[in-house]
DNA sequence: ACGCTGTGTTCCCTATAGGAAACTTTTTTC
DNA sequence: GAAAAAAGTTTCCTATAGGGAACACAGCGT
């Protein structure tokens, strides 16, 4: 079966598809070879057929999502890794470029976020630079949770960042943060102007 | 979360079957929905036929990897969610934090690197800051390459980003560019002093 | 040389994925 | 409300995925 049949042409923005299969095989072979396993091992671990892994390898075959699934958690391949790699990059042979405050905007009470890429919508990461307006503390309640990770870099101010199940953190200029944006968080700014925050977050 | 559904069966060999088929249809039926589309549109678009998008949402079918490669592509669904159980992020109710400068040290002939977390190992984004040494410019050729894609957020100096299949980028602080980084790509000081810049590296 | 063991490949057969088209259901339009 | 159109499902058939078992091919002792 042709993946894309040659003539269904140009509907879509371009024919994204195309050019896996070889790679998909390479790298599962490679993962496996990593844990030291041999093909016995790793089908049984996996719950399918030996003969079944050979092909999947040689790619000699297409094998159902299932089976992938199986193998990757045998082998502890990260998914992402897998799916990105045998599709291209979501932002395969690209770049955006965006100058000092000319990212797109949006606004909420406490935050003033510009997002730094705009234009390649099936990119990964998402920078964005926030502005947090300077306010009184009191308590701190309402948490921002999103599945994923997050890294956190002060360009200017003074903040007080809060992580659920961790001590407060006061940051100044150049400190920086990572971690499971899955846990509550979210930060105010103490110093006396707006605090300046870069912020890359990753989803999943 | 769980691989395998607790009851369902003993960790028998075969059996695996279909612990979230349920799920899997589910889901790609909410994302076509979603984006507004008919199984016509959304199959057309992915290069598959009306009654295996059919057949999937209903879980009537084991699709094949590559299928659903096709529709994740189509229906713009990250690829983690799919795999509930074993996406988990790499850094669950974890942080790390590093003070200005106090990061890990890496130096090369041309950069300067400064890990900005060393603690969290299996974190899916890799954050550090560069100090590129000023030099004189002549012809830039040896490009750096690496699969997955690139943010990088110039701190300090003026440099000029290269990167294949563009023009050159001259950057000043506070801009930003987003990128394939398996392009080739580099970059060189143009400032009297050394250049800052602020890099997050996303593998895949 | 000879088995012997452990690794990967190939062959063969059955179950089934995937697509075209027939069919059914829902929605729209007159 | 009936006809027409659109959306979704099921049927049917062919190509093939997946697994068991036979096969190939190393090493490695003896």
């Amino acid at each position: 079966m042709e993946p894309i049949p040659s003539e269904e042409t140009g509907l879509g923005p371009e024919a994204v598809e195309a050019p896996d299969g070889e790679i998909l095989g390479k790298m599962i072979r490679e993962a496996r070879k990593e844990k030291g396993l041999t093909l016995e091992e790793a089908a049984k671990a996996a719950a399918i057929g030996r003969s079944t892994l050979s092909k999947i390898e040689n790619n000699q075959t297409r094998p159902s999502f299932e089976i992938i699934r199986r193998l990757m958690q045998t082998l502890e391949l990260e998914t992402p890794q897998l799916f990105v790699q045998s599709s291209q990059s979501g932002v395969t042979g690209r770049r955006d470029f965006t100058r000092t405050g000319e990212g797109e905007h949006k606004e909420t009470s406490t935050y003033d976020h510009e997002l730094l890429c705009s234009e390649l919508t099936s990119k990964r990461m998402v920078p964005y630079i926030s502005t947090i307006k300077a306010r009184d503390v009191t308590e701190f309640d309402n948490w921002v949770r999103h599945q994923g990770e997050e890294f956190m870099f002060v360009l200017s101010g003074e903040l007080i960042l809060y992580t659920e199940h961790y001590r407060p953190l006061r940051m100044g200029g150049g400190d920086s943060v990572y971690y499971d944006s899955g846990m509550g968080h979210g930060c105010v700014s103490v110093s006396e102007e707006d605090a300046r925050v870069l912020w890359v977050s990753l989803e999943g």
